[in-house]
DNA sequence: AATAGTTTGAAACGAGCGTTTGAATCCTGC
DNA sequence: GCAGGATTCAAACGCTCGTTTCAAACTATT
């Protein structure tokens, strides 16, 4: 086998199923039998599997960051130094919604973080120093940036209803396109009450960047209404 | 040991570590010694693990859908038929916020049900049936009847955002508070971004109702807006 | 108090887990 | 082409998992 890739293999492999099914649920055994290579490998390689996880996770955060940081700059410069909120808005969203559903390589990514954040395992600190908060700061004062009426707590509280909003839509698509273990039941029903679940991955990301785009700049318009109404 | 008394034991038991560290991550000796009752009567009274899990699920979605149903109905009764929108959607919120964080039966269920929703596991079909679906349609319909320039699509979306809003802000504040199994400087650098955290949890769940009701409101108005602009 | 039915107890079962071992194999530099 | 470190392999280790077993203890009825 080529140089590195047993390495390579079992960091994809063990990347999709801990997003697909969670840490506990998948084996080593499983991530080795999916990648193709021997059990063994995942201890000479990364020492065990909780350093499998973790360098699973930290692979994806630092160019996931980048991204982020160079789409608020670009949107910063194209306003020269004003970003427009509702460009500013619409690119976070997309990156998120592209990298989450469109992009192989970064697809696993934000289900890993929002288990990691919902259960406390290790990873939840390099997740919040690495990506979350250098990204939410830059966010946040372009936001202030684009709406001097802004405070830094009160676009600290928008960026999380952002957020809130980006994963319930991402693992909502996820969820009805995943391989169901059980309940497709579950899945029917939800369709019927979504259709556009039912339609192209690119319609969906089009149809969502927008509402989510909308639905959080009227929410900034207001907050800054009601205070500067008191 | 009193009559049912073993049953609710587990049940309690059960409910609470599920909650805290998943379905996988906690064993049915986990689960006995935390109740001080024997392993088998897991197996006596259950037949079984994810039987009890199921049993933990589904006692809670019923008296939950009645709390929703019955608030929504109260704001349209007292609207005379026609639901005041920012009331509507904050009694909608602060059912979620104190269930979640202040009611010491339903504590459990919010966690249970976003992971359930996030991984698929059995559990998924009946929380969609029971809860969802009745809830969320309700929802939808009186917000209608509160904006008639609404549409049923655009309200779904709209109670997406919310449940992702309201999800978002729950698990972060059971984050920041749970005993940690790791990451203390994690939770740290998070309560630096986010001060509220450090307050008392009434002052949180009126402070993230308020935010989150009035964030969404702008949304909807500028949904409206934009509908009818074309 | 005797009995039948229900519930609890201690111990064990087989299966699967993460990890370790040590020999076999591959690859690189001499 | 051979020596030596890097990598792969099959097998096994010790442990924990969910579940089962069956005797002991309890409860309610007669």
């Amino acid at each position: 086998m080529r140089e590195g890739e047993t390495r390579k293999r079992l960091l994809a492999s063990a990347e999709r199923l801990f997003a697909e099914k969670g840490y506990e649920s998948v084996s080593v055994r499983d991530i080795a039998s999916d990648a193709g290579v021997n059990l063994a490998a995942i201890n000479y390689h990364f020492q065990g599997k909780s350093n499998l996880y973790a360098a699973v996770l930290e692979r994806r955060l630092s160019p996931k960051r980048e991204k982020f940081l160079a789409a608020i700059e670009k949107v910063t410069a194209e306003g020269s130094g004003v970003p427009d909120l509702e460009e500013l808005i619409g690119a976070f969203i997309r990156i998120h919604l592209e990298d989450a559903l469109a992009t192989p390589d970064g697809e696993a990514t934000l289900p890993l973080i929002a288990r990691e954040l919902h259960e406390s395992r290790v990873g939840a600190a390099p997740i919040c120093s690495v990506l979350i908060a250098p990204v939410h700061t830059a966010l946040g004062e372009a936001m202030i940036l684009a709406r001097p009426g802004l405070d830094e707590e009160t676009a600290r509280w928008i960026i999380g209803s952002v957020i809130g909003q980006v994963v319930h839509f991402v693992m909502r698509w996820k969820r009805m396109r995943a391989p169901a273990v059980v309940g497709r039941e579950g899945a029917a029903s939800h369709r019927r009450m979504f259709p556009v679940l039912s339609g192209s991955l690119e319609d969906y990301i089009s149809r969502t960047v927008e509402h989510i785009t909308q639905f959080t700049v009227g929410g900034v318009e207001r907050l800054i209404l009601r205070k500067e109404q008191g």
